[in-house]
DNA sequence: ATTATCTATAGATCTATAGATAATGC
DNA sequence: ATTATCTATAGATCTATAGATAATGC
């Protein structure tokens, strides 16, 4: 069994998921955590201290893997594949409204001020990576920090069409949209993407093949 | 002076964009409005009633827009760059949050029927728009249905970082971004999205052309 | 007469604290 | 003794209705 604030913080993830922070109460909270309501206030003191545990972690998974990603080298337009490709994947399967967390956050800087430093480094890595593509001619002339937001903004915006709703994925709207997997989104958000930086695009296959070598390469060894 | 229905549509418009639907109180919407709160309960009977006037509201104007771009006709590609640049614009100047509406909307399907609905025949239409693409080998090979999702969700994704903070717009998160215009978005989504689609990629700049001169003159003629 | 708006308020929540009680670890 | 949880509840909102009052258009 979790801890107790483990369990809160899971819970309120998923409420605000399926019905936002703030149509979410303290008693939802504290029912999904097997707890009285009351008794949310020994861990935390209300519920924007909630939003704000679990709104910290956001940007670091990305950034954690953009690190690894750099270190382990290769031309900017793998390590982009690779980025966008995890960024899509694990917003798939995040269990709350990035788009929420940004308004919330956006509302109250000082609160949340962790949160915007380090969207910020997110925001500039991805930059960074545009920018080394078009100096080296992978990519064709694109403003780098515009780019960069683009791509953030579109792999959030694929939350809005695969989002968990009640306790069941809602694989396209009232299930007329067919079933596609986070992977399949993920590979998709990525092609599309370099499709259209890649100067030559022939050069996408592979990128895709070594992306994907090396992240099951990855996984074998974690 | 607006209508007092209107004024109420308005002021609740702002207000959801700003503090999300459930965080908005009656009363501030009737603050908004200049009326008591109880003035009104005379026009709607709660607030998801008002909800729903704004949001059925949503998808028609992409729709309307859709169907002149297609009775005007002209090359699938022409037609897919100009409704990308439309949505984006559109999107970026809309008072509310696209991506909550989509989550209450999903949560009460019958209230928020005739926006599945519509939303759907945008999806269609999309989707259609990229088929006849693929088709007429305009367009490399992609799923129609997904790259049609893909489009729409990107275009979405980008009011997370064009948002009206405030009474002022944020452009880029406290103001580290550089004031990019609705218009220099749209033309990058819609640059960004040709430049994957097209086989041949140097049809873009003069795709753009046409698509600038068509709304330019369209402009003038209204 | 009808339409629009207001004041007042009952009833329903929701938050967050106080204080009691049970469980845990020396 | 300390830590964790519970019950009970004051106080703060918020919604939506009832009924009064003002404005409008025959």
């Amino acid at each position: 069994m979790r801890e107790p604030r483990e369990e809160i913080v899971a819970a309120a993830s998923h409420l605000f998921a399926r019905h936002g922070v703030s149509a979410t109460r303290m008693s939802d909270i504290a029912e999904g955590a097997g707890l009285q309501q009351s008794s949310i206030y020994y861990y935390f003191a209300n519920k924007e201290q909630i939003l704000r545990e679990i709104v910290t972690t956001v940007n670091r998974v990305p950034l954690a893997y953009l690190a690894r990603v750099n270190a382990e080298g290769g031309p900017a337009a793998l390590r982009l594949y690779r980025l966008i490709r995890f960024d899509t994947r694990t917003l798939c399967d995040f269990p709350y409204d990035i788009n929420e967390i940004h308004r919330i956050s956006a509302q109250d800087p000082d609160t949340f001020a962790e949160y915007w430093t380090e969207r910020q480094a997110l925001n500039d890595g991805v930059e960074q990576l545009v920018a080394e593509g078009v100096a080296a001619d992978e990519f064709r002339e694109v403003d780098p920090r515009l780019t960069a937001l683009t791509l953030l903004a579109n792999n959030e915006g694929v939350q809005n069409w695969y989002r968990p709703v009640g306790d069941r994925r809602l694989r396209g709207r009232q299930g007329t949209d067919g079933p596609y997997a986070p992977d399949e989104i993920a590979r998709t958000m990525a092609n599309f993407a370099l499709s259209s930086l890649l100067r030559e695009r022939r050069r996408l296959a592979s990128i895709e093949r070594r992306a994907v070598e090396a992240d099951t390469i990855d996984a074998t060894a974690d």
